[in-house]
RNA sequence: GCCCUCGUAGCUCAGGGGAUAGAGCAUCGGCCUCCGGAGCCGUGUGCGCAGGUUCGAAUCCUGCCGAGGGCGCCA
């Protein structure tokens, strides 16, 4: 990175330097106003410093000042002190130009590239609904979010694996199997079963033996099956489906029971084995054996994330979790660190429920009753890409609430095709040059410091501002930046393309070159951030 | 009762120490002689309440009020 913001910060620590002072880089920041008549950049670093030294802000922005006066940096043309101490840059746009040719260069594969994950091995555990039925729109919901995010942290830098935990064994696989065979006798599904359509037409199929496990991995496995036809339609494939059966099945849960025990921190009650995870700040201790002798959800997802961290060797694990599922997180935590993994390379995300209105009524939805709404529906109604900008477009913190019927209605009013309009207009510009005959000089011989439009102006700053977003994204966990940035990237766009015409008789035959440079650039730019989304860019609409 | 998350415009949401708090939808009104009108331009007396920290608080802390979720030998 070297940026116009890193060249900004070295100057400041060098006139700092000159006048015997040191300054943390990270006490201070370097940013872009909410508004351009105070510059393109501004930075408060006279007002923290001066604190500290107890001097007053102003005073020591004029000594910074001087010193950048006398040394200035490239395209540097006046500083002013403003306020109670900021120092704002005011820049020649030769630095957006500048910009603008390092985004085409570096081209799709290159542009918006971050290091910050340094390589580091992450497991993304996201989805994981439990097979006992079709993914609906509730715990579907945050699936986008966990398939964007993978993108994200590749993007920078990280090495990726993502992971979907199949919930194929327990008490409710025993349930599903009940509901199936209850459903071929012809019988009514019990009260806790599962009494969604979907078990009836299963039943119809099933021929296997009159056991309640057996018929419920059956029906889990053809679920499973469902499943993924479901994200498939999103776009979304994980690279390991992991069975929970399979880490029963390998004696892993004892193993961590010894090794739990080892250390003291397993009390025995009859026949019932106890975690004692208040030790570790759990709110209370916890059961992993049952008084018949299974085994707990806690102790089988314990002896899983030993296996994410310890047999499979990764150095961070993300979980998606749903809000609903809140209550593992100090639990699984004390274990991390009980096991000695450390309790901090666990991050557990909890995605906030979604509630879903038609109209102003809200819906009020059973599992048991079977009347949710597939994902599919959504999906096959709204089409992928608007579906998952829909999910993307909010932070995972917040419970959103979505009137299906709007969306629906409005689907045509949807964010992603003001996003994919945009660059469609960016393809057909390039299908109307080529039509044209136009034929675009190396970039090396083209004047971009033409592009001086306001529109113009606006756009490279948006433009530049990615490699920013998508590093500030990456480290927040939050690839709804990047939605939020696509979508203000785009009204630029389509500002530009209005009042600034690329070809046409009326504009000047270099002016279209830089222009036609800019559009590729921007096409760098938003093919860069739709891919992070998983969002198709469209040539044509 | 305890724990987690969240209260921002009529609605859905950004902004999460920085200068005059933003966008979409909805409303009302403008804009097609040229690269696609799925577009552009205009139209807004809003940070739940009260304290505190700070040069500066929508943002951090405390309390209260409100919403959602959790507090199983379910998964």
């Amino acid at each position: 990175m070297n940026g116009v913001r890193d060249r900004i910060a070295e100057a400041l620590g060098a006139a700092m330097e000159s006048m015997g002072l040191e300054i943390d880089p990270s006490l201070f920041v370097v940013e872009r106003p909410a508004r351009i008549e105070h510059g393109e950049f501004s930075t408060n670093v006279a007002m923290v410093a001066a604190k500290r030294l107890g001097v007053s802000p102003r005073s020591l922005a004029e000594k910074i000042c001087g010193y950048l006066n006398e040394n200035p940096i490239r395209h540097q043309e006046r500083l002013e002190i403003a306020g109670p101490g900021f120092i704002n840059f005011f820049l020649n746009c030769g630095y957006l130009h500048e910009e603008l040719a390092q985004a085409v260069l570096k081209g799709e594969d290159s542009f918006a590239l971050s290091g910050v994950g340094g390589g580091e091995r992450v497991l993304l555990e996201f989805c994981s609904a439990n097979p006992t039925g079709p993914l609906h729109v509730g715990n579907g919901w945050w699936a986008s979010y966990g398939d964007a995010l993978a993108r994200l942290l590749r993007r920078c830098g990280y090495a990726v694996s993502t992971e979907y935990y199949v919930n194929d064994t327990g008490g409710q696989i025993r349930r599903l199997g009940e509901s199936l065979l209850a459903r071929r006798a012809g019988r009514e599904v019990e009260e806790e079963g599962y009494q969604g359509d979907y078990v009836k037409e299963l039943a119809a199929e099933y021929s296997g033996p009159e056991d309640v496990v057996a018929a419920g991995k059956w029906a889990a496995e053809r679920n499973l099956k469902t499943i993924k036809i479901s994200l498939d339609k999103l776009g979304i494939h994980f690279d390991v489906w992991f069975s929970q059966a399979s880490i029963e099945e390998s004696g892993a849960v004892e193993e961590i029971l010894d090794l739990l025990d080892s250390k003291g921190l397993i009390a025995e009650e009859d026949s019932k084995k106890i975690f004692l995870s208040t030790r570790f700040g759990d709110s209370r201790d916890r059961y992993l054996v049952k008084a018949e002798g299974d085994f707990t959800y806690l102790a089988g997802d314990i002896a899983y994330h030993y296996n994410k961290f310890v047999v499979r060797g990764f150095q961070r694990v993300i979980d998606i979790f749903g809000a609903d599922h809140h209550g593992q997180v100090a639990s699984l935590k004390a274990a991390m660190d009980a096991v000695g993994v450390g309790s901090e390379k666990l991050e557990i995300l909890l995605g906030q429920m979604v509630s879903l209105l038609s109209g102003s009524d809200r819906l009020k939805f059973s599992k048991r009753k079977g009347n949710l709404i597939p994902l599919e529906d959504l999906v096959d109604d709204l089409g992928p890409a608007a579906t998952r900008l829909l999910s993307l477009s909010t932070s995972i913190d917040r419970a959103t609430s979505v009137d299906l019927d709007k969306v629906k209605a409005e689907s045509m009013d949807n964010p992603v095709y003001y996003i994919q309009y945009a660059h469609a207009r960016m393809a057909s510009i390039e299908r109307v040059k080529d039509q044209r005959g136009i034929i675009l000089p190396a970039i090396s011989e083209v004047d971009l410091s033409l592009l001086v439009h306001p529109r113009e102006l606006a756009l490279m700053r948006e433009l530049m501002s990615l490699p920013e977003v998508v590093e500030e994204a990456g480290l927040d966990r939050a690839p709804y930046k990047i939605a939020n940035w696509l979508k203000d990237f785009s009204g630029l766009f389509h500002s530009f393309y209005h009042d600034c015409y690329v070809i046409s008789d009326a504009v000047e035959i270099e002016l279209t070159y830089a222009r036609l440079y800019l559009v590729a650039g921007c096409k760098v730019a938003i093919r860069v951030a739709l891919s992070l989304l998983g969002v198709e860019a469209l040539e044509q609409m």
